[in-house]
DNA sequence: TATTGTTATACTCTATAACTATA
DNA sequence: TATAGTTATAGAGTATAACAATA
């Protein structure tokens, strides 16, 4: 409104307010794509963090929830309800280890498999939509610098940091 | 363990497990990248959601709470609590409007500019901890790519999602 | 005595709704 | 009657700690 006058309180300066670096950048599309990509497997029922456990149970059958839970790097209680939903649901199965009984040993179910094939289908459609202002060669650039971004930060591949508490 | 032996469940090819696009790496990378911030706005006593509502005071001085609400996507009640701890910490005033005394407008201190540059410094020093694997090639091709999505997406400079609810 | 998984509890964060004051 | 801000309450999500079964 009073934009041709001067406010009170402009003693000095007013720092550079927006942040417009790259750190920034990554952050709010990270966050932004974290969260459509949640609106796309919310139709199968399924969190952002649902997803993730049911990729590595499919990867690495018959782990341990502690196993997971230490590649989390979460609690092990937390893997307990994580797991509790994605068997009530009859996409996971908790198999008592016949070597040392105190663990359960985690396998997909054939519906299991079937749901992670919906869920790469809508990361397939999720990858096309966010990177929608690129070409195929500038995709392919960008996927090379946040792949040397993430080795050099010592990211494990395919574990999103949001599994950890907040910060 | 058993890497010699078939699990008894591999009753067909195992789906490909861990995300390797961009859009999963944006969101990995984004996710530790608001980690490392706020490691590094800490020893301030801010979180990044404080700093966001900082730089959104100094940009805009004068506006109201229900503004600042509007433009973060947040319930004005939340706004309430955000900005009692930066008026606590003396970063922050808040001035009834003498046209409209339902609303205070909202002005930095001198000591909340003094923090404020103390954060841009911090921000610096992120930048370049978390773009230390590329070169100043790189770096301003990736900032190149990166506000190309962001504009296509839509999304408000300055304003990280992680105010709204999650998801 | 140590370890796997579970349960119970508390804490934090956020939205919803009721309330005060100004208009 | 409508709007800016506040307060009170409830809900979701997560960690902490105590517990049972197995080793």
């Amino acid at each position: 409104m009073n934009s041709s006058r001067q406010p009170a309180d402009a003693t000095g300066p007013v720092p550079a307010t927006a942040p417009r670096g790259a750190a920034f950048l990554l952050a709010q599309i990270g966050a932004h794509a974290a969260g459509r990509f949640a609106e796309r497997v919310a139709h199968l029922g399924l969190t952002p963090a649902d997803v993730g456990l049911l990729r590595m149970v499919a990867g690495q059958p018959g782990r341990s929830q502690r196993a997971l839970a230490e590649d989390l790097g979460v609690v092990p209680s937390r893997v307990v309800k994580l797991i509790d939903v994605l068997e009530g649901k009859g996409l996971v199965e908790r198999r008592r280890s016949e070597e040392d009984r105190r663990n359960y040993e985690l396998h997909l179910t054939a519906e299991g498999r079937s749901t992670l094939g919906a869920v790469s289908r809508a990361a397939a459609a999720h990858e096309d939509a966010l990177l929608a202002a690129l070409d195929s060669e500038q995709r392919g650039h960008l996927l090379g610098l946040l792949q040397r971004i993430a080795a050099e930060q010592d990211l494990t591949p395919g574990v999103h940091p949001g599994y950890r508490a907040r910060g």
